[in-house]
DNA sequence: GACTTTACAAAATACTCATGATTGTCAACA
DNA sequence: TGTTGACAATCATGAGTATTTTGTAAAGTC
C-alpha cells in the first residue's frame, strides 16, 4: 500500500526547500552548505540527504518549487483581468518582470541557457526551456477560457513569442517594465486579431 | 595636420585582427598569446601593442570588426530582396540564424550579456546592445528605401521586436532556421500593416 | 518508524609555494 | 616606421598539503 505522505512530512520538506531558497537568495548558491540548510530548517542534515538524495537533488526541487510559485504568479496575474487581451497580459509580463528584477532565483531560472556564471547551473540541467514551457500553460489556460476558439499554431506562436520577448527584456531591459508589458501586449493583441482574421 | 592613415597601415591593422580572429575561432580567445597574433600577421608583437593597446584593445577591435562584417551580410541579405518585406526580412534572419550555428565569434557577441563562460567576455564590456544597435541600422535603412514612411515609433518596435526574438531562437531554438525565419518575417509584416492602418 | 546523532571515507575546495609563460613597456637598432 | 632584444610585472599552471564538505552507513533516541 502506498504511503500517503504525511502532511508533516510536507512540511519538513517545504522547511528545506524553503531554507535552501533564503540561504540562495541571500548568499548565493555556492555557499549554501547542506549542513546550514538543515540547521534554518531545523532538521538534521541527514534528512537533508533522505529527502532529497543529495545537493544536486536539492537543486532541482528548489528550482521546481521556484518555477512552480512564479508559474502561479503569472496565472494570477492573467485571471484578474477576465477576458481583456491588454490588460491582462500586461499584468503578466509585468509580474514577471518585477519578479525578474527582485527575485535572483526566478531570473537565474529563466535565462539559465544563457549562462551566466552563476555555480547553480552546474547543477541545473537548462531549466529556462521547462520555465518557458511551464510559462505558457497559465497563458493557453487563460486563452482557452476568455478568447474565442483560435488556431492552435497562432496560438502557441503568439505565447511562445511573448515569453521569448519578456525574456529578453529582463536580460536586456529597454524602457520601464511599465512600457514593456504594455507594449508587449499590444503586440499579443495584434497576433491574436490577425489570427481571428485568418 | 591630422594624418591620413596610409594603405599599408590598414593592411597591416587589418591583418593583425584577421590573425586573432582566425586564432581565436580555431583554438578560443584563451590560447591566444599577442606573440602568434604577431606571427601569423607577419609583424613583430610591438607592432600589435602598438596598434591595439594591449589584449585588450585587440578584443575590442576584433569585436569590432565582426560586427561590423556581421552588419554588413545583414544589409545585403535585406536589399537583395527589394521592398518584399516578407523575403527581405526572412533572408535576413536566416543569415543572422545560420552566421550564429557556423560562427562562435559573432555568436559569442550577440550573446554576450547573457554569458557564457567564454573568457573572451572578460575583455568584451557587453556587447550585444552594441550589435543589436548596430544590427538596427541596415534595417531602418532598408524601411527608408523601399517602404512607406511610418511611425518612427512603430518602426523601431518592429526592427527592436524582430532583433531580440532572433537572438532568443540563437539561443533557444525552436524550429529550423528556415522556419524561425518565416514566422519572424510574417510578424514583422504584421506589425508593419498594423501601424499602416494606424 | 522516523528522525537524530555520530562516525567516517571520498570528493571537492582552499591555500601555499614555486616555476614558467605572457604581458606590457622601454630603448636601441635597421 | 617598424623590428629586435631586454626587462620587470603580472598571470597562469601545477604540485603538494590542509581543510571543508559531501555522501553514506550504523547506532542511538523519542
Amino acid at each position: 500500500m502506498l504511503t500517503v505522505s504525511r502532511p508533516d512530512r510536507d512540511a519538513t520538506r517545504a522547511a528545506i526547500v524553503a531554507a535552501a531558497r533564503q540561504l540562495t537568495v541571500t548568499r548565493g548558491w555556492a555557499a549554501v552548505r547542506m549542513s546550514t540548510v538543515a540547521e534554518l530548517a531545523g532538521v538534521s542534515r541527514q534528512t537533508v540527504y533522505n529527502e532529497y538524495g543529495g545537493r544536486a537533488g536539492l537543486a532541482d526541487a528548489m528550482a521546481d518549487a521556484e518555477i512552480q510559485r512564479f508559474v502561479a504568479g503569472v496565472r494570477e496575474a492573467l485571471f484578474a483581468h477576465g477576458g481583456q487581451v491588454r490588460s491582462a497580459v500586461a499584468a503578466a509580463v509585468r509580474f514577471t518582470l518585477d519578479e525578474a528584477a527582485v527575485n535572483p532565483l526566478i531570473r537565474v531560472i529563466l535565462t539559465s541557457s544563457r549562462g551566466g556564471a552563476d555555480p547553480l547551473l552546474a547543477y541545473l540541467t537548462t531549466r529556462s526551456d521547462v520555465v518557458m514551457a511551464q510559462a505558457a500553460v497559465p497563458l493557453l489556460e487563460w486563452a482557452a477560457a476568455h478568447l474565442p476558439p483560435l488556431p492552435a499554431e497562432d496560438l502557441t506562436f503568439a505565447v511562445d513569442t511573448v515569453i521569448r520577448l519578456v525574456v529578453s527584456h529582463i536580460v536586456l531591459p529597454l524602457r520601464p517594465a511599465e512600457q514593456t508589458a504594455d507594449a508587449l501586449a499590444g503586440l499579443v493583441l495584434l497576433l491574436l486579431e490577425a489570427s481571428r482574421r485568418h
